[in-house]
Formats: structure tokens, sequence, C-alpha cells
DNA sequence: TTGAAAGCGCTAACAA
DNA sequence: TTGTTAGCGCTTTCAA
């Protein structure tokens, strides 16, 4: 059995208070009495119950976070970064993901009641697959969240993302200014509020320039590897061999558009000789893949940072400093090129 | 403020500890009773408090889990695996990465350590910075421990890995089969025991053959796609431009694999035309790359599911069936051809 | 089948 | 600067 504060107390000579005081560091404690205290703790290998002293001050000094998966090179960056937030003021974090049921939106409201539970101080909230207004409901209900990598109408002040809809924007001038008027596109999910917004700002841009995308060259993919190999071979089965009616691929991520590239040099073609795709994260594998990727930078790291900031500084009342804009950045590598060079 | 068991209790009108026993189901209720607290249960919108539960019944029911970080393929597939198991039997995960300090040792100490305060049930540790002393150590102190993808000596029981000699050897026949005789190796950290293994087993089956691996050939790197991009570049400086003094390369894990192609494509050399390469793991992306990864698939889900079930039949009781071999396995995709074919 | 009461290990208020 | 004590919200005897 383990030892505890009494055991300590005793073992020193002391009261519990006193022996609470110096394990806690708060409170007056005579530096030789606090050294008695620490001989005992020693001697007895203790180490304070933090299930106990959780329940006497109604805390237990973390976040909750649920995220959709841990696998995939998005996730993992965000709770690495919340993680570090988190350790930098002592506090530390829970996660969820997924959940018992087969359906997205019920995982994920089953994984945030599994985190409330967990008596959680605020959560950390990371899903396309919740609807606004679950997470309005939520929110009535537990105002210390934090929304990420979205932004719901009604709760932009808890909500953290970077502006897909420039994101989308900046690729499709990537593309436009390269010369290029035939495009095609590997979307994410259509319930997927980022997915959503960036294909928008593509679309848009590439409307204002007077260049349309027949829908039978957009195909929908979920954000994985194989959905875009799979969207890239039903886009070549659609669109016949070589000569392809469109000289760009938009990907809505990295993971996609190295699939497609993949199924598009098995066919071989070649990018961007005969193809220009350009991606959309900049995840870790975009510049070291071949041709490296050209890509919109979203930097989901520096996100969460902000967001956990700011669910800290509700949460315990301090004061770090949060940044609302991360903006998305275009980064120029190899998988684009002017059409006209080609 | 929240509302509290007694709340329930006297709003139904019974004692607590009735309102206990039909919360948690145990103990004997009378139907009509239960169905009173059910209705306070309901009006109150009560939510039990896990922590107090947990210092009555000193068990949070969780299980810890160390990883040295959240990125990356392979820490992902551990952490979703354990998850699912641990939601089979109603029992769930905390974990740690990282830690304060810059060495990867002291931040699993670390780590394991904010685990242990925690008081978990028992912990799944995954780290290859720790020495085999310090995994002996916490083992006398604390059993209820499984080792993740490594295994240390006087500690077999708990120990969970596939045979990474065993895949080391792999990769060397297929190599051997299709005719190499020069080889070079991109290596992951040396004090890593899974990476040392496979590469044992890499270089004796290879010596066996009579080929050995001068040392200018070996590179280290650190498991990431940039360092496998380092070590290639360093690996073509080292050997000149073409023709290379090899024929085939072995990569420790596959994200190097594929950064390491991607330079070879930019110095003009063309997988598996002018050189073959092998990889490590069948990560999520090997596959989906071009050309298509050929490598030894190590199922880590597979064996974070079988350490999470033997520690789960320790922590709690259980019975759940554990496979303790996992074996390595080849897969022929398209990054490795005949010498004589080239 | 039920209620009362004694903990679980700690914190914090209060008195000394 | 200390020790004592009353909780924190729940589980679990033990009687009734």
């Amino acid at each position: 059995m383990a030892s505890t504060i009494k055991d300590v107390a005793r073992l020193a000579g002391v009261g519990v208070g006193t022996a609470s005081r110096v394990i806690s560091g708060k409170g007056p404690v005579a530096p030789e009495t606090a050294a008695r205290v620490q001989q005992a703790i020693q001697t007895l290998g203790f180490r304070p119950s933090s299930i106990a002293r959780a329940l006497s001050r109604k805390s237990l000094d973390m976040l909750g976070v649920y995220v959709p998966q841990y696998q995939g090179l998005f996730h993992g960056a965000v709770l690495e970064t919340i993680g570090r937030e988190l350790r930098d003021v002592d506090r530390h974090m829970v996660t969820a993901s997924g959940g018992a049921c087969g359906d997205a939106r019920l995982q994920a409201l089953d994984g945030i009641d599994f985190l409330r539970q967990r008596e959680c101080d605020g959560l950390l909230l990371m899903s396309h697959a919740l609807h606004d207004d679950d997470l309005r409901q939520l929110h009535a209900q537990m105002p210390q969240i934090a929304v990420l990598n979205r932004i719901v109408p009604g709760l932009e002040s808890v909500c953290f993302s970077s502006d897909h809809a420039l994101g989308g924007r900046l690729a499709a001038q990537c593309l436009l200014e390269a010369g290029h008027r035939e495009v095609a596109i590997i979307s994410g999910p259509h319930h997927a509020p980022d997915n959503e917004a960036r294909l928008h700002g593509f679309l848009d841009t590439l409307g204002a320039a007077g260049v349309r995308v027949p829908s039978e060259h957009i195909i929908t993919g979920d954000f994985t590897p194989a959905s875009g190999r799979a969207a890239a071979e039903a886009l070549l089965a659609r669109c016949g061999p070589a000569p392809l009616p469109f000289s760009a691929l938009f990907c809505a991520n990295d993971p996609m558009a190295i699939a497609a590239i993949s199924v598009l040099a098995a066919a071989g073609l070649r990018v961007p000789e005969d193809l220009s795709v350009i991606g959309y994260d900049d995840c870790e594998f975009a510049a070291h893949v071949w041709p490296a990727l050209t890509t919109v930078r979203i930097d989901i790291g520096a996100v969460a940072t902000q967001a956990t900031r700011d669910l800290i500084n509700r949460c315990y009342g301090r004061d770090r400093p949060v940044i609302r804009d991360v903006a998305p950045e275009l980064v120029r590598r190899q998988s684009v090129r002017r059409v006209d060079a080609a």
C-alpha cells in the first residue's frame, strides 16, 4: 500500500496540515519543519494522490482534447502543440478520439461526453463531423471550450482556424498565375466546414477569372491517401487517359495529393510536366516527396497554440498572449509549373 | 454548481447508499425505487464525479500510455489501437509524450512519472530512449507495465514486439534474391533497440551470403523524413553521383525511404531502374507513393493490441486472448527490382 | 431492500 | 508557525 500524507505527518511528527503545506509549497512552514517533512517523504517514497487533491480542490488542472483520430499527420501536430502549451503552465490534457459507434458525429459527441465525465476544466475540440448546433449547445452548457479549425457562427470568440477560404484563394491564384484554366479537384468530405471553405475560396477565385470547373472534374475523398488514390483513379477513368482535359489538379490536402501523383505517375503522366498538382496543409511529407509538393501551408500547430492559450486564460485566469490570425501561406515547390512552359 | 449524489438522494427521497446502488447498477434495488432515482438524476442532470468515485474505489479505471511523440505515422497507430482495446473493456487511457527537458530519456522518465502521479492502473510504454535498466527498475516498483516494440532482457514477459531481427533478415533476403550485392543503408538512431535488431538481422543475412556493407555506406537518420533526406544527400555526396557504388538501399523506416527516393529522383536517379530501395514498417504512405514502396510490414497496431490486452488481463483480472507473435512480413511492391534486369 | 455512517487522501479554514 | 477538523462526492460495510 502506498503511503499517505498521514504517514508522512506521523513520521515527521507534524500535523497533516503542515505536511500538506510543505508538499504543496503554499503556506508558512518553518524551514526546519519543512526539512523534517521532506525527509519523511523521502524515506516513505510518498507520492501525493492527485485524485484526493483534485477532489478537495475541485480541479484536476487538466483540459480535455477531442480529435477524431490519432493517426495522420494533422492531428498529431495538434496534440503535440497542445501538450507543450499546457506543460508550460503546469497543466495537462486528457484526450479522446473516435468513440464506440460508427457515425463520426456520434463518436465526437461520445468522446466529448467522456471528457466531460473526466471533469476537465475546459475542452479543446477538433471535429468537422459535429454540427454547428452541437457546438452551440455544448457551449451553452459549458462555456470553457475552444473549437479548432472551423468557425461556428455565433461562437466566433471561441473558434480558432486559419482562413481556409483564403487558403483556397491562394491555391487558385497560384494556378491562375501559372496560366492554368482547366482544372480538376480532389475534394475533402463535403460536410467538413474547412474543406468547404477552401473549396469555395478556390472556386470563387477561379470563377472571377472566368474559369469554371465542371462537376465531373471534382471528386470527393476523405483526406486519406487511400481516398486520394481512389479519387485520382476515378478521375482518370472518367476523363480517359492522355491527353487530360485539365492541366492542373487541386487536392484538398497533401496526403491525397501525394497519392494522386502516384497514380498519375503509374499512368505515365509526369508531374508537373504533364499536369500540375497543388496540395493543401503542407504536411511533413510535402517537401520530401518527388516532385516536392507546391501547397498551401496551414500552420495547424500555431492555430492549436492560440486556441490552447486562450482556453488557458479563460480557465485559469492567466493572461498568455493570443494571436487570432494564423494566415495560410502559399509554398511554391515543384509540382506546379506554367502551363505554356509545358 | 453541479449536483451531487446527495441531491439526487434527497430529491428521490432515498439514502445516498441507495442512490449509489442504482447509479452503479450493483446491489439490490427495488425497481420502483430505482425508477424514482433515475427520475431525480434526469431532472437534476446529475453526472457522477469520477474523481470521487476513484478516490473511494481506488482506481480510475485507466491505463497510462507513454509515447515519445504524437506526430508521425507510427505512434498514431499505436494510440488508436490502444484506445480501441480499452474502450472494449470500458476503461480508458491517459497519454503522455515528450517532457520538459531536451534529452529523450529524461523526457520519457518524466512522462512516466507524470503517468504514475495520475494514478494509472498500469502503464504501456513505448520508448527507445530508455535504458533496459530504467525499465527493469520501473518494473520492480510497478509490475503492471507493458513495453512496446522492444524486448528488454529479464522483462520478456511484459515486452511486446515484432521480431525486428527477422524483419531485417526479410529485407536482406529480398535484396539478395533480387541479386543485389552492393548495398547502402539509412539506419535509425543507434540507441534504438528495434533499429539495432533490424540492422543486425539485415547485416547478418547479408554477411552469410558473403556481402559486406562498408561503413561509409551506412548513414544514420532519426526516422523522420527530413533526416532521410539529409542521409540520402550525405550518401550521394559521399559516393559521388552516378554510377553509384551500390545497387540497393535499405532504409530503417518508410518515411526515410520516401524522402531518400525524392533526393535520388532529384539527382536524376530512377527507382528502381537505377537503384532499388526497400523500406520498413509499411506506413500508410508506402503503397501510395511512386514507386510504391517495397517494405517490411510491421503491424504495430497488432503489437499494441496484444500488449494492451495482456495488461488489461493483469490489471483487471480479465482473460482476453493474447497472441505473442506478430511476425514481420515482406511486402513486395515496386521499389525493388532484380539487379540483372536493370 | 434500505439507510446510516465510516472511510478514501487531500486541502483549507480556524484556533491555538 | 502549527495542529485539528470539517469537508470534497462517492462506495461500501453493517444494521435494520
